[in-house]
This record gives structure tokens, C-alpha cells and sequence, in this order.
DNA sequence: ATCTTTTCTGCGGGATCCCGCAAGGTCTCG
DNA sequence: CGAGACCTTGCGGGATCCCGCAGAAAAGAT
């Protein structure tokens, strides 16, 4: 059994290859990368490693990077490691984890312990571990109470990007007053809506933007999100230009 | 002479201590702070101590910390330890320095070797330490070619907090085409204009969101530059509802 | 199958945004 | 002092956005 390392900061990596070779003493080898591309690659040359990898790095994130792995070995094991528990990354992740996998996330504030035992739990016990605070943002953002839909989501990142209604609507393939429901509904759940009951024009915002603001500042959206999305989009358009 | 460390990550926080002890001998006594809050009331209580800090904590990052640790002491020697070079970073520090202050801003990615040297050129010798690329950064931010004035960067970030035309001319004191101008202005320098000849929606873009879409894949907007904006913002409107 | 609930869709209108045009201002430079 | 460059401001209009209203379609529920 070999793991995979992927992981940009020196500091960190070595950190969790002394971790690692700690807690998994029948493991024989612990290769290390130091961004999805490098660690795309080891993972595809040698097959059926276990894979220990931290999101945010550059170039090509750790989501990517777990999304090329899965896609060509679904049932690689990958422990998440993360400074953040962004609800944009906790969808992120989930939204590619193949069904039946066994995976873990648990944040780098966790203690020594709680990172051994994790390590044993899932590629020794094949136990999913997720940490508790990312469980927690886990159940809110799917328990739909206080969280949001798939379509509000693609719409909140439609927006983000820039798109106009016309553009969104083609785009989803929806009539533009859909599409402006969809908005309605985002503007709510956000806590961006003025009724006009409320007098005083007290807030002057505009809807559109804020709304892409409350997202940002409650992590709803990150970076690596947006670039994510930004991607998509240029295939998108290739496809309408040229098809 | 005393070193105090602001840094949040406990492995770095470490790392930075041995680093400070072997690079600065003739020191005696290193403080930590693992945030901004504890960093500003330790530098409060001891006295005239060097600073080194990363940015990017929470709660309270290192541009606030620092900006009130200069305002007790602004003769205070302040190193930035940060992994990124992100644009609003650099613009974020830069704004805040104070006139012959000695100050540093060098990456994480930086060799040991690079660190040390910098600890003693600024608390030994008085002398800045810029790392290249940071100093690449600054003068594509400030040698405006390319870069964006005072006034761009301001309505970028009202934009990107949502506001209506209407509210930034009243914030800003502007008439509202005055600022609709300087919004084409800052479409233009995004790139995100449309001459009106280039035909085909192929776009279908809103420029105010696109604006801020792309400053925020540039980096010229990054989550802790919106978080400053909006605690700005906030006590503007607090002044305007109750002057 | 019928009724309810939800979602999708068109219509219409008021508010906002984007921007060309032109009439002032300020500042510099020759 | 006048010429030129730049910023500001008002006006006007076309495009877009935001949203109430109401009918049609889809999805569940009894």
C-alpha cells in the first residue's frame, strides 16, 4: 500500500509524511506532489495509492485534481485536508465524491491525534470521516432549510460570473422570467430583499451585485469557485459558437 | 530587544520561531499571537517589540493588526509573511504603511536563507525588504499603466459591495454620471467592454457584475479586502442614518 | 381522476444601468 | 493669455433589471 501526498506548502507536507508514515507503519512507500498537475500524474503512473491531498493550490486545485483521480480510479480513498471549511468547498467536494467512495475531511486546526485516527479510519477501516465543523456546514447547506438548492446555486454563480438574464437563460435552457424567479428567490434566502413595504431607500443596493457580495462574504462563493465556474463557462461558449 | 509572531497556522508559528531565534541571536524573548486580536493586545502590553506576521487570520487579519499596532507605534518594524502576492494584498499593506516606516512583505515560498536575511535587513540593519514578486506587483498596481487609480479601485470595491449608482455618488460625493464615467473607465481597463461595433451578443454580459467577476479572478479583489469594504460601509451608513 | 402545490411562462411597467453628446470647470504648458 | 488635456455634470434614450399579476404546465397528494 502506497499514499499519495499532495500538498503545496513545504511545511505541511512534511508534516503530514511524518503524520502519515506515524500512523500507517504497514504502509511501504509515500510519494509526495506538489500541486494537482504533479499530483494528477503520480496518482495515474502509480496505481492504487491512497491519496492525503489539501484543496487550494495552484496551479489546478485540489477539487480539480480529485475529480481527474476519481474519474479514472473511482475508488481511490482521498483525505481532504484544509485550512477552511467554505461552504463552497464543502459543496465542491461533494458534488464530485463517486458514489460508494470512501473519503474524509477533516480541517489542518484538528489535532495530531484527530488526523492519525483518520488516517487509520479511512484507509485502513474504509470509514468515511468528516470533521465535525464540516459536517455541520454539510447539513446546512443540504437540510434545504437555510441552505440552497442546486438551481439557486447555479444561479448565484450564473450571476456572479457576470451572465445577463438573457444569457443565463439560454444557458439553462429557461425563458427569461425564470430565470428572474430564480433571482426573486436567491435575493430572499440571501437576506437581500427590500419590500417596498420598508420604507427609506436606506439601503441603495443593487440587487444583482449584493446578492454576488452576502455570497462572497458568507463563503457561499470563494476563488477557486469562481475560477471553477469561469472554466465552465469558456467550454460553454465554445460549444455555442462553433457547433 | 523583543520579536513578537502573529501567525495563525501552528506550524508555520513554530517554524518562524526557530527561524527568529537562529537568525536573530541578539534577541531577547520571542513572543506569539495566534491572531490579529491577541497580536494587537500583546503588542500593546510589551513595549516596543518587533513584528512579524502573516496576513490572512481570523478573526482580525494582519492588515488590521497591523494598521492599529502602527497607529500606537507607527515607528514599529512590521515583516508580512503571506503566502499570496494577491494585488489587494500589496494595495491593502501599501495603504497603511506609514511614512518611514520599515517594513517587510516576504512569501512563504521564500528559501530559509531569504527569510533570515530579511529578519536582519529590517530589525537589524532598518532597511525594507520587498520580495520581487510583491515588488512586481506594486509597481504594475501603482505605475498605472495597467494599473488602477485611487478612484478606479474605489468604485470597484462599491460596486462589489452592491451599491446603485445613486448611493456611491452620495458616498462618494460625486454626481451620478461622475460616477457612471469612472465605471466605464474601469470597464474599460478590465477588459470588459463592448464597443458597440464589435457585433454578437456573444458576450451577453452585465458589465457591473462581470467587472467584479473578473477583479476577483484577478485577484484584485480578494474575500478580506470585501470583509474591510463592508465594515467600511457599514459605519458610513451608520453616520448617514443618524448624523 | 381530481385537487393542491409548485414551477414555468408571457405581459407590462417602473427603476436602474450604460453610454453618447455637449457644456462647463480645473490644471498644465508653451 | 490661449490651447490642450482631463474631470465633472446634465440630458436623453435604448437596453436591462426587478417584480406584480395571472394563466399554463408539471409534480405530488388524497
Amino acid at each position: 500500500m502506497k499514499v499519495l501526498i499532495i500538498e503545496d506548502d513545504p511545511l505541511h507536507r512534511s508534516y503530514l509524511n511524518e503524520a502519515v508514515r506515524a500512523a500507517l507503519p504497514e504502509c511501504d512507500g509515500v510519494l509526495e506532489a506538489e500541486n494537482g498537475n504533479a499530483g494528477e500524474k503520480l496518482a495515474r503512473d502509480c496505481k492504487s495509492a491512497h491519496v492525503v491531498m489539501d484543496l487550494q493550490m495552484s496551479p489546478r486545485n485540489g477539487i480539480e485534481a480529485a475529480r481527474t483521480i476519481w474519474k479514472e480510479r473511482p475508488e481511490t480513498r482521498i483525505l481532504f485536508w484544509s485550512n477552511y471549511s467554505d461552504e463552497a468547498y464543502v459543496r465542491g467536494v461533494s458534488r464530485i465524491v463517486p458514489v460508494g467512495a470512501v473519503y474524509g475531511y477533516v480541517l489542518k486546526s484538528a489535532s495530531d491525534d484527530r488526523l492519525k485516527l483518520a488516517l487509520r479510519s479511512i484507509f485502513i477501516e474504509s470509514q468515511c470521516v468528516i470533521d465535525r465543523e464540516v459536517r455541520g456546514m454539510q447539513q446546512k447547506s443540504l437540510g434545504n432549510m437555510n441552505g440552497f438548492t442546486e438551481a439557486e446555486y447555479e444561479i448565484l454563480i450564473d450571476i456572479a460570473l457576470g451572465l445577463t438574464d438573457r444569457a443565463i437563460a439560454q444557458r439553462r435552457n429557461l425563458s427569461v422570467r425564470s430565470v428572474q424567479n430564480r433571482l426573486q428567490q436567491l435575493y430572499v434566502k440571501l437576506g437581500v430583499y427590500q419590500p417596498p413595504g420598508g420604507q427609506g431607500d436606506d439601503g441603495g443596493f443593487n440587487l444583482r451585485a449584493r446578492a454576488v457580495a452576502v455570497a462572497l462574504l458568507r463563503k457561499l462563493l470563494n476563488h477557486s469557485a469562481l475560477e471553477r465556474a469561469e472554466a465552465d463557462l469558456a467550454v460553454w461558449l465554445a460549444r455555442q459558437t462553433s457547433p
